[in-house]
DNA sequence: TGCCTTTTCTACGCCCTGTAGAAGACAAAG
DNA sequence: CTTTGTCTTCTACAGGGCGTAGAAAAGGCA
């Protein structure tokens, strides 16, 4: 997945916390202290676009959204990270044996559903 | 944490898949069909030192290893996506509902011991 | 005390990212 | 329909990271 840069990630959080489709104005105004002008911000937007992290409506002005909630993508990132490390076992037993013992529970209650 | 350009990942998965240390003329060789200058290897394994990824020895020739197995790195990675991504309960929710039932059941054997 | 190997320093081009101006497309007002 | 202000796309540029390596320095061996 490709990663992203410091004003990028900015933009998602952002994105993520909006609760709806914001525009790039707007994005422009609450990253207002940075003084972005506007073309800026849509540059980011449309990386952001063929990155595949965002999507936009056909309105006018375009409205922009994230393409997953920020817990889906830190998921999907997750399993990436876990596809791409050769022994995925290993893997997770070490990543149980680092999470607290609430997410434990969690997770315990999680799977046992399945 | 840092990100790994192309080759630096080429050279982490060497020296992952090796039994011990490392010299770099080793992994020039190991990396022949790149035929890549050996100074270019010691400017790689320089970075990735600095970026944390690996450590050498006081050996002549130096000899690298990955500060963390494989296994262990794709498990620390995973608990910085999640710790970055606000919701963790949701993102283990999300992350437990992909993974496919052998990895499930690992799962529920690892947790169950705790 | 040279010589060969190893290590460090310095450099350079390319691509990515932050940044934005210029130019083109559009809609509302008149 | 034309004007005008807004929105979108195109193009550009500087700085930093990464792939790449030569030059120089440092260390061991004949």
């Amino acid at each position: 997945m490709a990663s992203l840069g410091e004003l990028e990630r900015t933009v998602m959080d952002r994105l993520w916390q909006a609760e709806g489709p914001v525009s790039a104005a707007t994005l422009r105004d609450e990253l207002a202290d940075r003084g972005l002008a506007l073309t800026t911000v849509h540059t980011v937007l449309t990386r952001l676009e063929q990155k595949g992290f965002v999507v936009h409506d056909d309105a006018r002005p375009r409205r922009f959204s994230p393409r997953a909630s920020r817990e889906e993508h830190a998921a999907e990132l997750m399993h990436e990270v876990l596809g791409q490390a050769g022994d995925r076992q290993a893997v997770l037993a070490r990543f149980v044996g680092g999470v607290d013992e609430d997410e434990a529970r969690l997770l315990r209650e999680l799977l046992a559903g399945g």
